[in-house]
DNA sequence: CTTCAACCTGGAGCGCACTCCAGGTCAAGC
DNA sequence: GCTTGACCTGGAGTGCGCTCCAGGTTGAAG
């Protein structure tokens, strides 16, 4: 059981954040103490490292809401969900390509600066 | 000397975003034909490659406008300049760090799938 | 000579993912 | 019992990087 700060804590999202992740769907019954206030449990933040993962890696919030919305709706869509997390490793694959890609260029451009005289 | 619409395939950037990259300044002394139509020289294509570099590894425009300042203001900036690559490669390589640190996480999250039964 | 696609301008609008705010409640420590 | 700070709500605002639009011009092809 954690307190709203510790959840932000420990997911690395803010306290907006997490209040915004649960105004649209994304976090869902999350418990509440009598006064009200949220109260985060582990599996709660289960769900938010999974979160931080794909957000990290770049995906787009409302193929995160799908996601969460087929687990919810129960072990039949076990397939479904692993497909979507597939396509998107494939995506980030190919992300990661382009960006080691770029990061050559980027090594290259500075080794200009190193020898001879350059510009631009 | 390309027309904006060979500029754009070229370096992958819309006709949109030139443009808009001439107007806040980051593409300068674009040449024009009588008519005021825009020419792209290899010089200014040399400059979309390395904005395309820095784009796909996440530089805010703002750096890149600061960049190509400094470029502008000549040679004696050339020290700059390089700290500002070197500086931008190191976060690169923190989001590579970080990006293939996610993708392993994705991947065991799959993997959750192909054995046991699993959820969430 | 007409047509049509490519181009021009200034400025408005958009999508995303938050982030901030006002005004209020509640619990614990002094 | 009063202060303080963590929390609540609904809704407005922000920053980024484009993207689109209206209304007009140009120039090569048929």
């Amino acid at each position: 059981m954690y307190a709203p700060s510790e959840a932000a804590r420990r997911s690395g999202f803010s306290l907006d954040t997490l209040r915004y992740y649960e105004k649209i769907g994304l976090l869902s019954d999350i418990g509440r103490t009598s006064a009200g206030r949220r109260v985060f449990t582990d599996e709660d933040l289960g769900w938010l490292v999974l979160f931080r993962c794909l957000r990290d890696t770049g995906m787009p919030i409302a193929q995160m809401c799908r996601y969460a919305q087929l687990a919810r709706e129960g072990e039949h869509t076990a397939g479904e969900r692993k497909a979507l997390l597939e396509e998107h490793a494939t995506r980030v694959e190919e992300q990661m390509r382009l960006l080691q890609h770029q990061y050559d260029h980027l090594r290259e451009k500075i080794r200009f600066y190193e020898g001879p005289a350059d510009s631009a």
